[in-house]
DNA sequence: GCTGAGGTACGATGCAAGTCGTACCTCAGG
DNA sequence: CCTGAGGTACGACTTGCATCGTACCTCAGC
């Protein structure tokens, strides 16, 4: 199964600011964006409090608005974050989310 | 009739992008963001194809988050970007929105 | 070849968002 | 002091979005 992603020209603002509207794909994209080593992960390592089901539709979301591409191994998966493309179309977005990440973190730890 | 905008250091990153995720808010604010002279202006100077009540509730909503702020003279009301305040909290963001802004004027001009 | 973990497909549901109708307010200008 | 243009308040309606239940798929490892 051939999962679709947008080509870089593709990329549209409309739908990514709509995917970053919602707080658990934001949290996802700022985590993804905070880490410049720009590993690959699994959809259930963000912890997100929700069920599966939702999981696979945020996620779908994502991979849909250009924000992120996911590989498919059958059992596993593993999704990473498009940061070339997006700098390229978009630059100093990811910049934006990832200081709103470290300024979430930071605010978490001072108030426990 | 006090109309309440947010203090800078409350700007809402959330609100923000949830303020822009619609298509008639976010050509506003980008046609703020491409005047770098920020002149005030009206609502209906921006000829959203949509009723005056609808209009009233996008600009509500552009004022909760923070992007805009109000001036009531009676009959008439004056809009103005509140660039400073958003630059100094999330940088780079009203460029990003300028630049898309000038994107589809060009794609405008190109198929007419 | 079963089993289980990770993930998808489809449908249903509850709630929020965008839209507008009606009615009302506010001031500038005749 | 009317009138009209610009704007608001409240309520109703409709659509879209996030969420989950049930059922099914895919591969690794035993």
């Amino acid at each position: 199964m051939e999962t679709t992603h947008p080509a870089t020209a593709d990329l549209d603002l409309g739908s990514i600011l709509q995917a970053l509207a919602d707080p658990h794909r934001r949290r996802v994209i700022a985590e993804l964006a905070a880490d410049r080593s720009d590993p690959e992960r699994t959809c259930h390592s963000f912890g997100l409090p929700v069920s599966k089901q939702t999981s696979t539709y945020h996620f779908k979301t994502l991979r849909a608005s250009g924000l992120i591409r996911d590989f498919n191994y059958g059992n596993r998966k593993g999704i990473r974050l498009r940061r070339a493309d997006i700098d390229a179309r978009f630059p100093g977005l990811l910049d934006l989310l990832a200081a709103e990440h470290s300024r979430t973190r930071q605010r978490a730890e001072t108030t426990p």
